[in-house]
DNA sequence: CCTGAAACCTGTCTGC
DNA sequence: TGCAGACAGGTTTCAG
């Protein structure tokens, strides 16, 4: 489901309703969800600890705990996750994978369809985003960077963008959306892209993920309810409907095992 | 190093 | 109506 700019609002949100809230219980549904530690050590240890922060890195959701040492209980959503406050007049619903017990009689309920979603309760958050490429809406992106990270690779353009370890936070929308904007085709490898193209990418996809958390992320089906992003997609699920600049049928392909929208006559290969 | 395929899962939609 | 098949916003692992 969630994207950076799906992720960024769900973390707002949360932020200023959780902050302050303590945990009375957890209670783990699907063991699978929990990476690390034990699903006891888990319930033990996030007992009695009050949330003091939620911020956002690349997807994942990372909620800080004290008292010191803190402790980083961090969530992916994958495909269909989310985190839903609910009320203690309806505490669960189908779908719900680990629910934390507030003491104000909410819960915070990980709901996740597909189980894709993971948990991580760490004391060293590093220890999980080892591997992230840069925050593209930091002052680490810049045009200048993302030319020469293409040129260090010799790889298809849009598997790249997705690439967490290369840049993280794009999944198969917004790249979709900026490689459109930008008029580079999905297929182009990294190190034919030139100093103008750079700058054109570097420019769409801070763009689209700026346009993106305004209107609070996309919603497609009915897991992530909130945005309104959907209704400014160019390419992405418009396969057959003509191209918003020249009016070309938008094709549908697959790329790196990913349905790919673009334009094939503004989005040339060559 | 790069690519593609498969795996992890469930739900929805389409076409016969 | 029933059923097979395709498809879904992500990531990891493995073979070539």
């Amino acid at each position: 489901m969630p994207e950076l700019p799906e992720v960024e609002t769900i973390v707002r949100g949360l932020r200023p309703f959780l902050i302050g809230k303590t945990i009375q219980k957890a209670i783990l549904l699907w063991e699978r969800t929990l990476v690390t530690p034990s699903a006891s050590d888990f319930v033990r240890l996030v007992d009695g600890r009050t949330i003091v922060n939620i911020t956002r890195r690349a997807k994942f959701l990372h909620i800080l705990l004290s008292p010191p040492p803190l402790l980083s209980l961090i969530v992916h959503l994958r495909m269909s996750g989310d985190l839903q406050i609910r009320s203690i007049e309806h505490p669960t619903a189908p779908h719900d994978r680990l629910l934390l017990h507030l003491t104000d009689d909410h819960v915070l309920a990980f709901y996740d369809p597909r189980k894709f979603g993971r948990v991580w309760l760490v004391e060293n958050p590093a220890t999980v985003f080892a591997r992230l490429g840069p925050e593209p809406l930091s002052e680490e992106f810049t045009s200048v960077w993302l030319y020469a990270a293409l040129h260090r690779r010799h790889r298809q353009l849009k598997p790249l963008l997705l690439d967490q370890t290369f840049l993280a936070g794009l999944g198969n929308i917004y790249t979709d959306e900026a490689l459109y904007r930008s008029r580079l085709h999905p297929l182009r490898l990294s190190d034919t892209i030139t100093t103008v193209e750079a700058e054109r990418l570097h420019t769409a996809i801070r763009q689209v993920l700026l346009d993106g958390i305004t209107c609070q992320g996309a919603s497609i089906d009915r897991v992530y309810r909130r945005g309104r992003f959907q209704n400014c997609f160019l390419v992405y699920g418009k396969a057959g409907q003509p191209c918003s600049v020249c009016r070309t049928p938008i094709v549908r392909l697959i790329v790196g095992q990913r349905g790919t929208h673009i334009c094939p006559n503004c989005q040339r290969r060559t």
